[in-house]
DNA sequence: TTTCGAATTAGAATAATTCCAAATTCCGGC
DNA sequence: GCCGGAATTTGGAATTATTCTAATTCGAAA
């Protein structure tokens, strides 16, 4: 698990025949490449317009299909903001969502060192987290 | 904002004709004791099927339109877990939701005393939140 | 009791996502 | 290079939660 996310400006072309055992096809290199380019936590349908400039012939039943084979090989997350469609995003860090309301922008929010949900959350002995999603929305500062 | 939380047992045509500035209809009266009788964050289907029992003439549609009245009044919560359908939850205090993997089943989880977000997350100066949501998902403890 | 805006209703429409079955591409072995 | 089977891609249909529409009904107030 190689930071992908530093190779923004690396060609699809040329990005290593299999990620996290996921044979990369062109079309997985494509939507990949579009994911890690523009950061800004597209859509699949982002991802399929934004694709075609470069791959005319794609289709968004593919595009669905690659997002779900990089989701499910870590090497994309799926974002879900209440009942809006799904977003991607190529930063695997532990991090959460921000949706500024002015500008719709979608902005990622480390936890700040050191912090653990255990600490802060009334949870039963036993309990196990296998996945965490937090979200939030309202003004973002200056940043 | 008297806790309606603890009407579980009030009969629906007991609530009050007005709640939150809301008018509450034989309707609405029916879907929010559905949610207060059974807190066990339905969704909206659900909610029709248990309606009918005592108004078998309600519609989904009705369903939808009371959920987002007592919605949009902060009556109930929504829920949205992932890409499910929304569920539908009468705890208004400060909670989070856990979604046990191996029942399915939803709990409400509290944040531990005195715990506050900006504490935890690195948030650029300026930021408001207007909007939370935190889920979890895994093995919920004994409880 | 009449009135009139609000609420309810059935059914159609919408839209994100998934499914399907056929066509294409890929890859290892000959 | 050539073949066969497996994986992937593709266009279009299907699915499904939710919203919309337009007609009907309700109910509080006069
Ligand atoms: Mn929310
Ligand atoms: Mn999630
Ligand atoms: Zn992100
Ligand atoms: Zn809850």
């Amino acid at each position: 698990m190689i930071p992908l996310a530093n190779k923004k400006d690396l060609k699809p072309e040329d990005f290593p025949s299999d990620i996290e055992g996921l044979r990369m096809t062109r079309q997985r290199r494509e939507v990949l490449a579009v994911i890690l380019r523009d950061r800004d936590h597209p859509t699949a349908n982002d991802v399929f317009r934004r694709a075609q400039d470069r791959m005319p012939t794609i289709s968004l039943a593919t595009v669905y299909n690659c997002l779900e084979a990089l989701v499910s090989h870590n090497i994309v997350r799926q974002v879900n903001l209440d009942r809006e469609s799904s977003r991607y995003c190529p930063n695997l860090s532990d991090h959460c969502h921000f949706q500024d309301e002015s500008s719709g922008k979608i902005h990622d929010v480390v936890f700040k060192e050191g912090v653990k949900l255990e600490d802060i959350l009334e949870l039963p002995k036993g309990t196990e987290i296998s996945h965490l999603d937090i979200s939030l929305k309202g003004n973002f500062g200056n940043k």
